[in-house]
DNA sequence: GTCTATAGAGCGATAGAC
DNA sequence: GTCTATCGCTCTATAGAC
């Protein structure tokens, strides 16, 4: 019976974003997906040469998958920085992976420099020569705010989550309004 | 010879803090632990009930010393940044550990409001009223810069740092002035 | 291309002797 | 209070049959 192939790299990719998302960062092991799949674990090896291999391409996925929404923005910062939150918010273990995989290939390293293209040019407008510098203020703020309401800090279903993020993204507008003055 | 005591709590949680530090998130097993001090594995569950009581002893000491350094601080909001930024630095599985412990006791949780009234206070004199939703904004800033930091996007030891650090900065300054207008 | 079987290593935690 | 021994579980990766 094994000639024909009972899976394929995309189908196996699908399963680990989807078991990666269910059980958290630690769940995803080669195990784990293989009975997901019902296939013996070493069967993958056919299609990622490694488990690290494997966790580059969900990486690269969720990247696409984030850059996607953004692109989706009119340029208008609020905007942007929800789709940003939404994002993180909606599919934390998928974010989290793309912002801590440090085994990505050269090829792979380009959805992060389009992402982060993205960033400075919509903010290129407002900040003009320091836009490089107001990106990574913007992203580390955005970022910031993800690690803070994970970690209870900031709690985005409380009272008035999305005015204290607005409140935030205010002062930077503000700043960089009176720095172009 | 078994009678007399060859460690203790304190010792203990010294030698924990250590080998995180040295080895990592991952690093700190209760084997590697015994080994370090020269006993048995077990010889750990008389001072602590288990890893994660042990975790949480080390959460709270890196915890107390952030508050420590940061108490330091004349409150000038530049220099209370920097504090925090340099401790991020230079203990990174420790501030790790704080930020996402989550198997802290309600005494424990007692110094992360410490923190946080720390924060709300020095930003009380710029915000006002909206010193709460400042603070959320300031921390947001400084964590995500530490994460974007640890992933490349942002990298400290480059051109120049701490000026792309203090322009963010005074971004939210500026900003804070503007809304005190 | 998939399988079974296994190597080789890690871990937290427990039982019971001394 | 510490020890040895071990349970029971996790994992990645490889070897070789079919």
């Amino acid at each position: 019976m094994p000639y024909p192939a009972k899976t394929s790299a995309e189908e196996i990719l699908a399963a680990a974003v989807e078991l990666l998302e269910r059980e958290g960062q630690g769940g995803l092991s080669l195990r784990a997906l293989a009975a997901e799949l019902h296939l013996s674990p070493n069967a993958l090896y056919r299609y990622y040469p490694s488990r690290e291999a494997l966790l580059a391409a969900v990486a690269v996925q969720g990247a696409q998958w984030l850059l996607t929404d953004l692109q989706t923005a009119t340029g208008a910062l609020p905007q942007l920085a929800h789709i940003y939150l939404k994002f993180a918010q909606e599919r934390p273990a998928l974010y989290d992976l793309y912002m801590t995989c440090d085994s990505l290939s050269a090829a792979q390293r380009q959805i992060y420099d389009e992402h982060w293209e993205l960033v400075v040019g919509a903010l290129a407008p407002l900040a003009g020569a320091h836009s490089r510098e107001a990106a990574i203020t913007l992203w580390a703020y955005l970022h910031g705010l993800v690690g803070l309401e994970r970690s209870g800090v900031y709690d985005v279903s409380a009272e008035k989550p999305r005015n204290t993020t607005d409140f935030g993204l205010g002062l930077l507008l503000a700043g960089l309004r009176e720095l172009a003055r």
